[in-house]
DNA sequence: AGGTTAAGCGCG
DNA sequence: AAAGCGCGCTTAACCT
């Protein structure tokens, strides 16, 4: 591009931007907490954003290489194994083609259809089908590899910048609604971490040598924040005393004592907990559960019973979000809700689920942002070499040179578990390794 | 050739 | 009618 042109798109941009300011800044400025959230944490944090992403983080690219080597020989394998079962070669990636195999060809029953009305070949509907038929289970097994694979293992590699030898992310500041950050090219908010065969790609997330990774998180922050924003005694008292709040759950729900609780009700206690955070449904907790509605609908009933306050929080922030369109986080942030008063039953439902989510959700958001913006801080005033090299919404990731690493270690929990009083203590977990899985 | 949408799935 | 919040990325299929 022509100097003379690029000089002119620069202007543009710092003249659009300016008009925004001039425009939105005085809507801003006209709430507190707005204008105190923009100055003490919007603007502070993109500071430390542009820090993060220059930073980029070291990763094992020929690591990475050989796992989509290893990954795409097994992926033979089952596509072997695929077409047996089919009876004629078809594309594995494409749900069109699975579809006229295993409800055509093959006349699998339909579980369920998509929004389009195609049959459904999703997750789920697989594992139900993998009960009675062989080709659903293989198909699935494939697709954890091909997801693997083509997402991660193979686009990684290709992202690392030559200038730097490292992979840069972008963080975007003003795309997620609740306030959250998002992270694109690549995405590393989203790499794997819930399979052995993914826990193996953070293994190339490395330090160089003679540092460390530490990665710290905030333990159960939005159910911690539920127990602030709805003050219920029970949810409160939990916390203060440190117990396990699944097994605290299932203790109440259960009516027995924590010691005697079971697996598999701590199980129950925590898809609850889970749920109620995102505003689910009896029906949604059923699905969950594998239970019957009923069943469902009876855990719920004395979830509330024994956590009024929660039930309180939920009808309260509903009102308020009707009354007002709009709900806000503990500091103020703010939520538009376009459809909470929509005559439209289900975009109405859904508005109600935003609402009730956004202030946990954000709230930690603010609070996650907060410690960022105190970490730098406290590394710059101390002139040290750790650098802040992830954020993963609960979690902080840093690359920590050894002479820093006890100071670190002591520091960065007590940093982030200060940025703010609640009425429940924070806590987080610290963990240091050679790459990023060790770490945790 | 390039853009968009649908389906599916990775994370907190 | 939908049924659990918030994101981004890949591929196939379709469209211009």
């Amino acid at each position: 591009m022509p100097i003379e042109q690029a000089a002119r798109y620069a202007a543009e941009d710092a003249d659009v931007t300016m008009h925004l300011h001039r425009t939105l800044y005085p809507r801003i400025a006209a709430h507190e907490a707005l204008e105190r959230i923009y100055r003490e944490i919007e603007i502070p944090v993109s500071v430390v954003l542009q820090r993060m992403e220059r930073n980029g983080v070291l990763i094992d690219a020929a690591a990475l290489v050989r796992q989509s080597d290893e990954l795409g020989r097994k992926m033979l394998d089952f596509e072997r194994r695929a077409v047996e079962a089919a009876g004629q070669p078809f594309n594995l990636n494409s749900p069109k083609q699975l579809g006229e195999i295993l409800f055509g060809r093959l006349g699998l029953p339909v579980v369920r259809k998509t929004a389009s009305g195609a049959p459904s070949t999703d997750e789920e509907v697989l594992a139900k089908l993998a009960e009675d038929y062989p080709l659903p289970r293989i198909v699935l097994e494939w697709r954890a590899l091909a997801k693997l694979k083509s997402t991660y293992t193979d686009k990684l590699p290709k992202m690392v910048d030559p200038r730097s030898g490292r992979v840069h992310t972008s963080y975007s500041q003003a795309v997620a609604v609740t306030g959250r950050l998002a992270s694109s090219d690549p995405n590393l908010q989203n790499i794997p971490v819930r399979t052995p065969e993914g826990r193996r790609i953070r293994e190339a997330f490395v330090a160089p040598p003679g540092s460390s990774i530490v990665s710290a998180d905030y333990s159960q922050i939005e159910l911690r924040i539920m127990a602030h924003i709805s003050g219920d005694e029970s949810l409160l008292r939990a916390f203060e005393q440190g117990l396990d709040v699944h097994r605290a759950t299932a203790s109440e729900i259960f009516g027995i004592a924590p010691a005697d609780v079971s697996a598999e009700q701590r199980r129950y206690a925590k898809v609850i907990n889970f749920g109620l955070i995102y505003g689910m449904s009896a029906y949604g907790l059923a699905a969950n559960l594998g239970i019957e509605r009923d069943a469902a609908k009876n855990y719920i009933e004395r979830y509330f019973a024994r956590y009024p306050g929660v039930a309180r929080y939920m009808d309260e922030t509903r009102a308020l979000a009707r009354s007002q369109g709009y709900v806000e986080t503990v500091f103020g942030r703010r939520l538009w809700l376009s459809e909470i008063n929509s005559p439209n039953g289900p975009r109405r439902s859904a508005a109600e689920r935003a609402a009730i989510n956004a202030p946990m959700q954000g709230t930690a958001a603010d609070l996650i942002k907060m410690a960022m913006i105190a970490v730098q801080r406290w590394l710059d005033e101390r002139r040290m070499a750790s650098k802040l090299i992830m954020q993963v919404h609960d979690e902080l990731v840093l690359e920590v040179p050894r002479a820093e690493l006890d100071e670190v270690r002591s520091e960065l929990p007590r940093l982030m578990t200060g940025v703010a009083s609640l009425s429940v203590p924070l806590e987080v977990e610290c963990g240091v390794g050679a790459n990023w899985e060790q770490a945790h």
